[in-house]
DNA sequence: CGCTCCGCTTGACAGTGTCAAGCTAGCCGG
DNA sequence: CCGGCTAGCTTGACACTGTCAAGCGGAGCG
């Protein structure tokens, strides 16, 4: 951990900002840690003084990517209205987590990467599990209010975490808009899949659906 | 394009297999064309020759990969007694979907990384499409019966889709076992969020889960 | 025979990641 | 003021990469 006296150089940071734009422009799989060090202005190996290797500078990045994901889904969870069920929390969430991925594809092109990672940096660690440990506490909460009492906690969180990341991951590949034409953006879909789940596809037709409050946020 | 009669070069089987086994080995951002060259005991340029580039060899190894599920999928399907609801016959489709993604790991490394591949390839989409509408049949016609009447056959499809392959894709980079020690294989993952999703999650507590009926395929 | 493909090789080139060594400015004890 | 230490960055070199261009042998066919 860099000791407060030492708050990052300057050009490591911005080696990090030119990598995302870098990974933004041209793909993960075709960025150069020399295009990125040209892109600031320095020598070739000024990436590799700072992070080690090209798998340092990418756990550097995910790091940053984890704790922007959390800041993210921080903020809307404060955006929360007081009434809001635990349903509607969680799956605020969820939209927090598919706009992040949305208005960052590049660091979330870097998040989920292991072979481009250094999976033993602690840094990375504590950033992934501080901010999953976000969306896992709402979760918690919610189904100790009763929501989802029929499943053991890690069924809960697995099912919607698996939903939002396999949405997620999906619709940032362009499958989905190949699948399904006309789907609509990040939003749409998080919200079309977390109304789905919470409702349960096995959902009998005496029953109608909770019906979604009239939509007091608006996509 | 390759007439009937020209049962595909055998060099261009042995490079992809070769292909497959580099990326098992040693991670797909790692293998080089010249190394899968070398294993198969060729000049440096015979992928070169067959693939165009390297990520004409990725989207041939992708289409490969489509296939493989599609069948894997068929073979599940046939296996279902018939006996099963329709909620088991979309939920053994996705623990097929699972076992694919353990069994070939390179493969399905490579089937969802845009980056490497050749978007336009008219065999790789045909095999796409191939593959998923097996899955996507199943889920229309399990709706047809009743299942899921709730929900539009889109947000069915995409739930059902995007909890697999998030599930799928989160345990493949060990994330899960991470947040979930001991969470099991792939079949037990598949399986749990299967159900969850089934049952959904706002199921209240009058009403019993829908039993599972006794296992009647074991793990 | 001569021609023309097809499958594959050979050679070359610019660009890459990484190792090793060098440079420079700032600091610190004396 | 000096000498040495360190941090931050550069320079140089190397093996290796993907891809372009040309070459080469054999099969098919007129």
């Amino acid at each position: 951990m860099p000791a407060p006296t030492t708050p990052t150089p300057p050009l490591r940071d911005a080696l990090l900002l030119a990598a995302e734009e870098e990974v933004d422009e041209h793909g993960v799989g075709a960025v150069s840690l020399r295009a990125i060090a040209r892109r600031v202005g320095v020598s070739h190996q000024a990436p590799g003084h700072h992070f080690g290797d090209r798998n340092g500078l990418f756990t550097a990045l995910a790091a940053k990517g984890f704790r922007t994901l959390e800041r993210r889904m921080l903020a809307a969870r404060r955006r929360i209205p007081g009434d809001a069920t635990p349903a509607e929390r969680v799956a605020t969430l969820g939209v927090g987590y598919m706009v992040f991925a949305k208005q960052h594809p590049a660091l979330f092109a870097v998040m989920f990467r292991p072979e481009l990672l250094d999976g033993d940096d602690p840094d990375l660690a504590a950033a992934r599990a501080s901010a999953f440990g976000v969306l896992l506490d709402e979760i918690v909460a919610a189904r100790a209010t009763g929501w989802g009492r029929h499943h053991s906690e890690t069924a809960l969180a697995l099912t919607c975490w698996s939903t939002v990341h396999g949405a997620v991951t999906l619709w940032r590949e362009g499958t989905l808009d190949t699948f399904f034409p006309g789907i609509g953006g990040a939003q749409a879909v998080a919200r079309m899949v977390t109304e789905t789940l919470n409702t349960g596809l096995a959902a009998e037709a005496g029953e109608p659906p909770p019906a979604p409050r009239p939509s007091r946020r608006r996509g």
